[in-house]
DNA sequence: CGTCTAGTTGAGCCCTGTCAATAGTAGTGG
DNA sequence: CCACTACTATTGACAGGGCTCAACTAGACG
């Protein structure tokens, strides 16, 4: 199913120039260690970037959404996997020469560079959240994460399931749904449903995320 | 102290047109939040990238060395302060117009894309580790990724103190010294001093670092 | 030799992981 | 509508890995 793409959102400069391709929940993009052909750009949907480990860990690295770029880390070996979280159309756009960016067209070279620093400062971002912030703290941040990405003023649907969660936290899925019930627990949030919860003291949830 | 830059290694393209710096150890070069004047370019020594939290946690999200370019992440709010954590030289690159790097002098402007290239997957991987590491297997990953840098077949210089090595890691500084014990009970490295190792089965080390 | 810092080692505790049971939630079919 | 299944999420009990606190050791330097 390929057709002509529709331009995806206003933060986006990019012409309307690729093929659009759609993906059902848990459907892989692109395998792991595959190297990718294309430039991605999320139209809607979300997609998870993760890698395993030989005995059966799993690790994200990164979710993107709607408006983002992805498979820019092209040709390398031991790339993450990108799958599909949920429903999700993406824009492919041919990338055959702009494995040095520099010579692709100005308006893509310059949006591929702006999302690799972009990339750059959110990888170092969740490494320090990994690194040094207990389990509640690393939850209140991916919740003020998912705000940011939200168009509601205090609402969050989380589009993953519990087990993608911890993987992106280093977490279990036990500790995760303990670390919300605590949260709930303090008043900083409501749990409508498993994944569509209030944010009712965001402040406080910022503070706790360091 | 400014002078004339020596071109640093082969491995970089960059003609010598900076100027030269000195730091001493723990000297800052970049604090907390300053933005990058210019692009930097390690000659000899090591630099580390860290952020505090305001209650005195540290962490480390990258040690560069010489060869290594650093200071690309340009005016970025938060950005990690730049400390030489031994004697190091490195070279200045007046960087006023390139925060778009894509008119940059094309050398440097590849140069720089391709080392974005590589931080992202760095810092993806230094993500991955502090998710679903284990201690000892942290501490054996740390150590083959000083071996990469190392020039010396299985000798490995450890020019930080335990305590960047641990703010690193995302664990304690008795933490790391007690892994080091462990991998030493097994006979997978030697201790010749507090700063200076061998590697007495490499394969090993790769094996348990994931 | 004394002092200072960096590193190691030990004892005990706590946070988070593991394992297991329970409770929702969605889908299917009678 | 309920029964049944399958899956996801929550909750509890318990164990263990890593942190905290403290003592000790090893170098470096005067």
């Amino acid at each position: 199913m390929i057709r002509r793409a529709a331009l995806p959102r206003a933060e986006t400069s990019l012409p309307a120039i690729g093929t659009v391709q759609h993906y059902a929940p848990q459907q892989t993009i692109l395998a792991e260690g595959e190297p990718a052909l294309h430039v991605m750009l999320i139209i809607h949907g979300m997609v998870r970037s993760c890698s395993s480990f030989a005995d059966g860990r799993r690790f994200i690295g990164a979710f993107y959404g709607a408006g983002d770029l992805f498979g820019l880390e092209r040709n390398q070996i031991g790339a993450a996997a990108k799958e599909a979280v949920c429903e999700t159309s993406i824009v492919l756009y041919p990338a055959a020469d702009w494995s040095d960016a520099v010579h692709a067209p100005d308006d893509l070279s310059r949006q591929i560079f702006r999302s690799m620093v972009t990339r750059c400062e959110q990888a170092r971002c969740h490494a320090r959240l990994l690194a040094r912030l207990h389990a509640v703290e690393r939850v209140a941040a991916f919740l003020i994460e998912c705000h940011l990405r939200s168009a509601m003023p205090s609402r969050v649907t989380l589009e993953m399931p519990r087990q993608d969660i911890a993987d992106y936290l280093g977490l279990t899925v036990e500790t995760v749904s303990r670390c919300l019930a605590q949260l709930k627990r303090q008043e900083l949030i409501s749990l409508r449903s498993a994944r569509e919860l209030d944010l009712l003291n965001i402040s406080a949830l910022r503070a706790i995320s360091g």
